[in-house]
RNA sequence: GCCGGGGUGGGGUAAUGGACAUCCUUGGGGACUGUGGAUCCCCGGACCCGGGUUCGAUUCCCGGUCCCGGCCCCA
């Protein structure tokens, strides 16, 4: 019986694999030199956990079910909920905290490009402060991680503030906050015409209307933002500050990176828990959805515990930034560890060929021992993969030596066994 | 959940209402008893599943399933 694959899951075989392990690596690496810990959690948790968060829209789009003790359980759509849950249960921690996952996270969504029912989410998030330095360092992460991943000048950053939207929104006399901002953020897919009508269906009028979407028309640097926002409220000197805070914040951001940073009033995301600044990173081509996304979200802390702690975080995807990869021709392999094919010839002795991979093995490099047996040159076939073909037959055996093809240029030499060991340490130092 | 396009050995493909289903590649073996990572030869391996039409279905029809892409939604 043929067993198919679940719809939406992926198979991850050794070649995909060794790739795949070096950019998550790269990945990890980055948050840990930004001094951001590991920390992970069930993939099962109580559908409450999601519930309280975002109403039960999101309920239908999970792996959810009852176990046998009739507990109401959900394969984790996101890590924020289960991250901020091990915050809350620890008072003792010296702040900021600064904390990272790299779980696997489930949707039940029909897969399109870029989106499977499972995939790899990391996050990073920083908890106890809420400043112009935080969020920056949180947006200078991610950018970090996707420089670091070869992808500089492929991106760029958009990012918007939740805090300043909802000012200027009831500013604006939209009632319905929540409701506008899921218009917004179908700003890019409508036209001009059902855009404003759904905006008319909220009670805006013509002009802010119009005032709205002369905020989206386009991404702006932080001086372009004064002036929008200057030209739409009453009272510019009552958010000044808020600009203030944006303006500082993209300019720590620009300390991390290069890449291209707009704010930009499209960003909404559709979490409504986010309290500050929000941001996705895209390709600068518009091809694929979004890389990456984040924000503030100050009061997520207070569904478990009564005390509000600061938060910002972002989490990137892998199916998104495998696809952009690919499209760089950085999705290549690499040999980051030397390796040594040992081709074990009949008759030769395996005390001496075992002796010889566990020198090699000690050094951290990759040894390799032939067990089929085969001709030489079926054994030196597959050695092909590897920086070094050793060969051991009776005569190295007897000689008490060692044979070595370098598999790049085919040189090969003979040499006493002492003479390899001391070749393979100058490789390593 | 909805819509469109697909599904032939492990991977990539060709053809076909009827006989042994094509080619490339991968895998195994040999020519070839220590270098021949080449070349040549041999071998193994497939019509997504179920139902229908038909004397006969891999081929035509219906349903399912999975893949690719789009919508919805987006953590």
């Amino acid at each position: 019986m043929k067993i198919e694959k679940i719809k939406g899951f992926r198979d991850h075989y050794p070649e995909d694999m060794e790739i795949r392990e070096y950019f998550f690596k790269k990945i990890t690496d980055t948050a840990e030199n930004f001094g951001y810990k590991r920390i992970d959690f069930p993939s099962l948790e109580p559908l409450d956990l999601y519930r309280l968060k975002s109403g039960t829209e999101l309920v239908n789009q999970t792996f959810s079910f009852v176990d046998k003790g009739g507990r109401e359980v959900t394969m984790i759509p996101e890590a924020t909920p289960s991250t901020v849950r091990l915050l809350t249960a620890r008072k003792d921690l010296p702040r900021p905290i600064r904390w990272y996952s790299f779980p696997k996270v489930w949707r039940y969504e029909e897969p399109q490009e870029g989106r499977f029912r499972e995939h790899y989410q990391f996050n990073a998030d920083m908890f106890g402060i809420d400043s112009e330095e935080t969020d920056a360092e949180i947006v200078g992460l991610a950018s970090s991680i996707l420089d670091y991943l070869g992808l500089s000048g492929v991106y760029e950053i958009n990012i918007n503030d939740r805090f300043l939207m909802e000012y200027i929104l009831d500013d604006l006399g939209i009632g319905n906050i929540p409701e506008a901002f899921s218009i917004i953020d179908k700003y890019k897919k409508l036209d001009r015409a059902s855009f404003s009508s759904l905006l008319n269906g909220i009670g805006a009028g013509e002009d802010v209307v119009k005032k709205i979407l002369s905020l989206l028309s386009e991404k702006t640097d932080t001086g372009g933002l004064e002036k929008k926002v200057k030209k739409i409220v009453k009272n510019y000197d009552e958010i000044k500050p808020r600009i203030d805070r944006i303006k500082k914040t993209f300019e720590l951001i620009g300390l991390y990176t290069e890449s291209t940073i707009n704010f930009d009033f499209s960003i909404v995301r559709g979490l409504s828990y986010y309290t500050g600044i929000v941001f996705e990173a895209f390709d600068v081509k518009g091809e694929l959805r979004a890389i990456l996304g984040g924000g503030r979200y100050n009061g997520l802390s207070k569904l478990f515990t009564d005390e509000e702690i600061p938060a910002v975080g972002f989490a990137i995807g892998d199916a998104v930034i495998e696809l952009l990869l690919k499209r760089q021709d950085l999705w290549v392999k690499r040999n980051l560890k030397e390796s040594y094919y040992i081709c074990n010839l009949s008759g030769s002795d395996d005390e001496y060929i075992i002796k010889i991979a566990s020198r090699i093995r000690s050094l951290n490099k990759i040894a390799l021992v032939d067990m089929t047996h085969r001709k030489i040159s079926s054994q030196i076939k597959s050695a092909s993969g590897c920086n070094y073909a050793i060969i051991i037959g009776d005569r190295e055996v007897e000689e008490n030596t060692v044979t070595v093809k370098n598999m790049e240029t085919s040189e090969q030499s003979t040499v006493g066994y002492d003479d390899f060991l001391l070749h393979l340490r100058n490789r390593t130092s």
